[in-house]
Formats: structure tokens, sequence, C-alpha cells
RNA sequence: GCGCCCAUAGCUCAGCUGGAUAGAGCACCCGCCUUCUAAGCGGGCGGUCAGGGGUUCGAAUCCUCUUGGGCGUGCCA
């Protein structure tokens, strides 16, 4: 409709400039939009106020111009209103097409296909795999998957990909910690070293890598602890180079094969408890691409051989830079260290090179916010590397912090110390949890509060539109037992038979929803569809107050019964897009 | 210091790419269940859109400065 309209605007004034009595270079952006105030009308437009300096006259001028160029069939009448707007009154047969439109098209009601089948990367959460995810993990996760859902909704092929950080140190760390308890199990007298990696999980492992594998990973202490830096709380102890050494001796006693045993163990553990997690948040991925496959596929040498080629990389201080500065970086970068150890930097150089190479037409970054000066030098390699930086797109997801009871929950990921994601669901469930960490834009802090989130009562948002959905379920049940048989077919067929004020309003939040779909898609802001279903939510709750469905007359009940059934599939396919479910009861 | 983000009702936040009288929810006050679920509905209270200047028919929205917050600024990931 609201295109419609603007076809019409602009076929209008194409008829006034060939009368001449608009000047021909004007060429302003038809701008139509709904309104606010019923009063003014279904649409209103503002080219007249756009189109009184150009042409010379004033805006209601203008106006009354267009007016009598603009009549249409579906039009009930137009009004010239304020300043100069153009207000549309759209005759309601048409506005109430929508509901044939919803029983149409059912949970593909308000998907489009304007993206056209692209071929978009969504990549989020690729939290190390450490330790289970924990709450602030979760709201990159439920707005990634998110983005992702709403992209596919309006047709785009969406690939959703997990980035697994199985290389470098923070993984020798935890293999070094399971290899440590499992020693401990094997009553070697070792001491758990203070930057090890606490938790359940690696207790688990190692009791599991001990029942699998018997004592084929034991070494005395003298040989684990043998040349080893003294730990933090000792004397001129370091933790850190404690664990080096740690690291540095499982590697030299264990050999590369048996090292990588117990690493990948680990890491299964904790990837099969991420996958179950996140699975049971709703988010399930595509892809789950491995840094350490970067390496052993020589992509990784290959990203840092042709930056090479090109004159781009330089030797430093014995390590190897990037000269990040020659595209906009504020400073050269490293890639290799003088310990010969690449950087994260340089296997997300040969990571985001790769995905364009798998033929995205466009990629998707979701990181944390704290992140956010990293973008500039990834989009500088990814120039270098003759790629399109403008193919990527991150999007900064800002931290959420947890309430309880108006405290603030006091987090640390130092020893276990976090409230982990499943905590959460489990506290809140998922409804709630997906609900609640979109709600937000996401750029914005949040505070995500516990209380409100569990609280079964009116307070909470998620109910409020559930409760309008099931409410229609709870309709159609008694319709049931009253004895009637709902008609879909007359329902339709007396659409007209709907002129009260809650229907018009109904029907058109209803309208909306494609619209806003693609709105929170192509804007990444899937709280638009939040604060959208709470808006119809309202309009159905309003008119369930003020008027009985289930009345005696067959065409109005049906008609009426047909409106309801619509605005819950409405509903239905939005809470779909949030990944919160619709129960046909609370 | 430099860079990025943010500031709207008592609280948590919307405000679509510049539009008409700045909106919700919560909290608070007043009403509505012999009628389809009251996890609901109706009404009320509540604002110098952080502050100054600018752009124009029109600014919460765009530009600029100030103030006040958050984050970043590693041979960490």
């Amino acid at each position: 409709m609201k295109q419609h309209i603007a076809h019409r605007i602009q076929s209008a004034l194409q008829t006034l400039i060939e009368q001449g009595q608009l000047p021909e270079d004007i060429a302003p952006r038809i701008q139509v939009d709904r309104t606010k105030d019923k009063s003014h009308g279904d649409f209103a437009s503002n080219v007249a106020m756009m189109l009184a300096k150009p042409a010379g006259k004033a805006p209601r001028a203008v106006a009354e111009m267009l007016q009598p160029l603009l009549t249409d069939d579906q039009i009930e009448k137009i009004e010239i209103a304020g300043p100069g707007f153009i207000n549309f009154f759209v005759k309601a047969e048409e506005k109430f097409a929508v509901v044939n439109e919803v029983v149409e098209k059912g949970e593909d009601f308000g998907r489009s296909n304007a993206g056209q089948g692209a071929s978009v990367q969504v990549e989020f959460v690729s939290a190390n795999p450490t330790g289970p995810l924990h709450v602030g993990h979760g709201r990159g996760a439920a707005y990634g998957a998110c983005v992702a859902d709403l992209l596919e909704a309006v047709g785009y092929d969406v690939a959703r990909e997990y980035y697994v950080n199985d290389a470098g140190r923070q993984m020798d760390i935890l293999a070094t910690s399971v290899w440590m308890r499992y020693l401990d199990l094997c009553e070697v007298a070792v001491t758990f070293p203070k930057n090890g990696y606490q938790g359940d999980y690696i207790w688990t492992t190692s009791r599991e890598l001990l029942a699998e594998h018997g004592e084929q990973f034991k070494r005395s202490a003298d040989e684990v602890m043998a040349n080893v830096p003294a730990d933090e709380g000792e004397e001129g102890g370091d933790k850190e180079a404690h664990i080096d050494g740690l690291i540095e001796n499982a590697k030299a006693l264990l050999g590369e094969t048996d090292y990588r045993i117990i690493h990948k163990a680990v890491l299964d553990v904790i990837l099969t408890d991420i996958k179950e997690d996140l699975s049971e948040f709703g988010i399930d991925f595509q892809n789950w691409f491995s840094e350490r496959s970067l390496f052993e596929s020589g992509l990784v040498d290959a990203a840092i051989e042709k930056l090479q080629q090109k004159g781009l990389v330089y030797e430093k201080g014995g390590a190897l830079w990037f000269k990040s500065t020659d595209f906009g970086d504020e400073k050269d970068r490293v890639v290799v260290r003088d310990n010969g150890i690449k950087t994260y930097f340089a296997s997300d150089i040969a990571y985001h090179f790769n995905k364009l190479e798998r033929g995205f037409e466009k990629i998707i970054d979701v990181w944390g916010a704290d992140h956010h000066g990293y973008v500039p030098r990834v989009k500088a390699a990814m120039t270098a590397m003759d790629t399109n930086p403008d193919a990527l797109e991150v999007l900064l997801v800002q931290f959420a912090s947890l309430f309880r009871g108006g405290e603030k929950v006091a987090m640390s990921t130092r020893s276990g110390q976090f409230v982990t994601l499943r905590e959460l669901r489990e506290e809140v469930g998922t409804d709630a949890a997906r609900f609640f960490y979109v709600m937000r834009k996401s750029e914005q802090h949040m505070d995500f509060d516990l209380d409100l989130a569990k609280s079964q009562s009116n307070e909470n948002p998620v109910y409020y539109i559930q409760y309008a959905h099931a409410r229609v379920s709870a309709v159609m049940n008694q319709l049931v037992d009253k004895g009637f048989i709902y008609d879909e077919a007359m329902g339709l067929a007396n659409l007209e038979r709907l002129t009260e004020e809650h229907e018009d309003t109904l029907v058109t939040a209803m309208a909306k929803f494609p619209e806003t779909v693609n709105n929170a898609a192509m804007n990444h802001e899937p709280h638009l569809m939040v604060h959208y279903l709470r808006e119809l939510a309202h309009a159905l709750h309003s008119y369930y107050n003020a008027h009985a469905f289930i009345v005696d007359e067959a065409e109005l009940r049906n008609a009426r019964l047909v409106l309801v059934k619509a605005a819950q599939q409405t509903l239905k396919n939005g809470l779909k897009l949030l990944g919160v479910s619709a129960p046909d009861s609370m």
C-alpha cells in the first residue's frame, strides 16, 4: 500500500510537470509514512513540503495541485492537513485484505524475497572453547541468532558459523590444566597452577582420559616440574611463566601425539557442551570452523606470504609486522611474534580471506563491543588481501549486566565465578532469556533483570505477548465447548462486518508485520520486532476486552474469529523470529 | 592524549533514513471479572529529549562545541 501510494504520487508529479505546473528539474525522494494519529488517516506524505521551495509555491498549494490527481479506488479520501501533509485514508476492504494474506500464507506471512537469495554468513558467539558459555556470551548468541533468522526471513541464504579458537596459548593452558588434574588422579604429587582453569569440566575430562587411556600420560612430579619457574604466591613467582613452563614440559614429555589426545579430549568435551547448550537455546550453526584447521591447511602461512609478496610485511624487533597503517589503521600490527608464534590476528587475516573465498557475498561478524578497536585492522587486512572490506559488516554487542534483587551480580571469569548461560536458562527459561537479550538495541548497555525475567506476572513483557497468543487458542477451545464450528470461508467472506475501531487498529497492526520484519532484518535490529509484537499484542488484548468474539450471529462471529486467528498467526511468526515459543495455553 | 559508543518520564527503554501535540512498559493513583484466561483492559500522574550554538518550512533525530558515563588504544585472545 505504501508503495502503491508512492507510485501514485510519482505519476501525479509527472503529470504536473508535463502540464508545466511544476518545474522539470525536481526529483524529490517520495516519502510515504504510516501515521501515528488516526485522525491523520492511514498514510501521510510530505512531498508537498519538500517541493514547496523548488516549485516556488506554498506547501499547501502544491498539495492542492496534487490532491485531485491522487484519487484511487483503494483510497477512501485524501486530506490536506497541518503545514502541508497529504493524508491518505485507505478503504476498509483494502485494509482488511491483509487477513486474507495471513490466512493464505500462514507461517510464511512476513517473509519476503528482498535478499534475493544472496549468500550471507553470520558468524557469532565464537567464544573461546575454554569452558561453558556464560551469560555474557548469551546476548551475542541471542542477537546473532535473531539477525541470522531475520535475514533468512527476508530471502537471504544464511550460513551461521561459530569460529572455534582451538589454537593458541589458552588451549594449551586448558590442556595442561586437564593433565595436571589427571596426574592428581594418578596420585602424582603436583600442585595445580594458579593460572590453570578451574571448573568441573576439567576434572570430568581428566577422569575420562584415565578411564580410556589408563596411566598412559602419567609422569613423575620431578619430570613435570623440571625447570618450571615458581608459581604466583611462591617466592619470586610468576603465574604466566609458571604455566608456560608446565605447557612446555607437557608437550616435551607427552610428545605430539599424546599431547594432542589430551588437547582434543578437553576440546571435545567443551564443544559438545557448548553445542548442546546453544541448541537448547534454539540456536544451531551450519558450520563450526576450526582455527587450527587454518594452520593445518597452510592458509595462515599463505596469507602472510601473500602480504609479504606485496611488500606489506616487515621485520622489526624479531617480529613480523603487517603495515596496516597503509590501509587506515592507527598502527602496524604484529602477525608473527619474535618467539615465532603467529598472533590471533594472523589467523584472522586468513580466516576472513577464506570466508570470502568460500563464496559469501556478505559476511557479518557479531562481536562484543570491547573488540571494536579490532575492526579497522581486519578491514585493513581485507583490503591488503585484495578482498572488499565492505563485504564485512561487524555488529557490536554491548555487555549485559545481571541484576538480582536490585543488586548487580558480580562476575569474573577467574576461577569459575560466573553465571553460565545454562544456569540462566534454567533459572528464567529459554523464552524469557532469548526475549530479554534482544529486547534492547544491541549497541546499548543493558541491565538484565533476573527477577523480572523470572516473574510469572504482568510485569514480565514476554508473557504479555505469549498470553495474547494463548488467548486466541483459549477462545477457539471455548468455541468448541459452546457447540460452534469455526468457518474460515464464512469469516473471510464477511470481513466487511468488522467495523469496530479495535478491529481497524488490529488489522493495521498486522499489516505492519512484513515491513517490520524487513526493517529489523535490514538494520540488524531485532528489538524492533520486540516492540512491534508488544503493540500487536496490545491491539489484540484491547479488542478482546472490548468485544466478545463468540457472538450468536454466525457471519460476524466467523469474521471476528478469522481476524483474531490471523493476529495469532502473526504473533506466532514474530515470536518464532525471536526464538520464543508461542504457547496455546498458559 | 587519541579513537569509538552512549545521554529521552522516578526506573528500564522505543522513537523507523528530519515531520504534525515526544511514546511504551514498570512504579504510583482511580476504575473494570454472573459474559471467550484479570499474566488482561480503560483512565490519571509524570519531560528544558544532558547543555550551548548551527543547518531549514520543520531537529530528540543532521553538524559543531561543552559536560558527564562506558569501551578501546599489547609481540593477549
